[in-house]
DNA sequence: CGTTGTGTTGATATTAATCAACAAGTGTGG
DNA sequence: CCACACTTGTTGATTAATATCAACACAACG
């Protein structure tokens, strides 16, 4: 379950973000070979502007002309269906990259679901980045191999898992920091508090649920005393190792 | 539905794939970037081998200690549950990397489909393959990025479509080209009639059904016109723009 | 103080899974 | 060459899980 993350490359000078709520820690730091006057250079051509939460800055469909960097807040990453079945296929926090694919068009939309800060590169500044700083390339790469290994784990929940053990995964996934924490910024121990800053609709779009059946799965961990639930968007992981055996796919 | 995919490296050099038996075309071309000498230092360092049909290179879990350039075969990539349950995640076939992201351990398992050919690099030779072959990299940045494009869509599938939604989706992709071809081999049209070399079981770990299920959902849809079924192995698309417009979710 | 958005809970419907039987190859050994 | 087991795929009957439809609770907000 280890997963390993890209330490994140910020791209925007002017703007550090708060530490980790959680660890205290940054949540991200310079990329090793981007330094100093290289990141002055590199700052020159970004493009940082700010999104509101609720607001969507990628169309799916839409030419894909630019390339993102998050520098913070979260975004929902997703892709429609014509009749509007909607299927939440991640989340970006800060130093996530979007639109690395190329392609004539997104293949997904995204929108931010707290206000977020983002760093626009248009694609020919994309290659003059890449040209400039080879050490980013290896960062894309590995980001891209990591988000892979995640998106393999999401296709196992989709397709073989139950709702109760989508949940528990969920849970311990949002505990552990993978889900919607800024990349790189690791925690020594689990959270046994999570919030989630996310609707039900967004839970259930992303584990390709109900909403009435997140919040019926939900109830009944806490009947089960697996969890407790303060507030909707607040939840206690009460029986760790239970959620745990049942994430995997036990019981 | 335009999905681009990345031109795939040969790194085997006294093994030239036959030309695909759809479009005639070699499955497979040199990396413009790495030619003559280069690749003979690059062949070098690959250790190339055969692994038989149904023989299982890769187990989840196991040490992640090579990285692997699929020659010639197709592979079926999947996560198991304890219990048994499984998901396949993809298919490899010719010029796909596996193995890519940093880790301990494989977070999937590897079969071959077909036998195969494939090239085993050790972690370390892939550092260095990566210093002297920069092209390399931006290669597998490029194949990684088409990759998660891809998962991402098999997402959408899992989780919001139907059994008969997901078998039009997967008869397409496979008529277009996009499962178990080799990458790179860009038909001029779309092939009417199509062979599915995979068993039941592995279309259903892969759609995320029972075999029980696509079996009947083929039935419906041979009982409907759409498609014809000459032998299980076998499928003709009937009604292409009916199947399209059921793949995307209309209907 | 109503209105709206979000979440919960209940009743019912529907899809796909499960359990079971059978059919059609495929290969083996007598 | 033919019985036999064995694998793979199909079809039927039933069950179980989740979706759908509907009502309601509650908080935020004008």
């Amino acid at each position: 379950m280890t997963t390993f993350r890209a330490r994140p490359v910020v791209v925007e000078m002017n703007h550090l973000p708060d530490p980790c709520a959680h660890c205290g820690a940054r949540p991200f730091s310079v990329c090793s070979a981007i330094e100093d006057q290289d990141l002055a250079r590199l700052a020159a051509l970004a493009h940082p502007f700010t999104i509101e939460a609720g607001r969507s800055f990628i169309d799916e469909g839409d030419p894909a002309e630019n390339f993102y960097n998050v520098t913070s807040g979260t975004a929902k990453l997703f892709k429609l269906l014509p009749d509007g079945r909607r299927q939440i296929t991640g989340f970006a926090g800060a130093g996530h990259f979007l639109g690395l694919a190329v392609s004539r068009t997104y293949s997904f939309g995204a929108e931010a679901v707290e206000t977020m800060r983002i760093c626009r590169f248009s694609r020919p500044k994309l290659r003059v980045l890449l040209e400039d700083f080879p050490a980013l390339e290896r960062r894309l790469l590995e980001a891209a191999s990591n988000e892979l290994v995640a998106a393999q784990e999401q296709m196992l929940l989709l397709g073989r898992k139950t709702a109760r053990e989508r949940l528990a995964s969920f849970l311990l996934a949002r505990a552990e920091g993978q889900i919607m924490l800024p990349a790189g910024c690791s925690h020594a121990g689990r959270a046994e508090a999570i919030s989630l800053p996310m609707t039900r609709t967004d839970i259930a779009d992303y584990l390709g649920l109900t909403i009435e059946t997140v919040s019926r799965t939900l109830t009944r961990l806490r009947t089960e005393r697996l969890i407790e639930i303060p507030t909707p968007s607040e939840i206690v992981l009460r029986d760790v190792h239970a959620l745990e055996s049942l994430a995997s796919g036990l019981n």
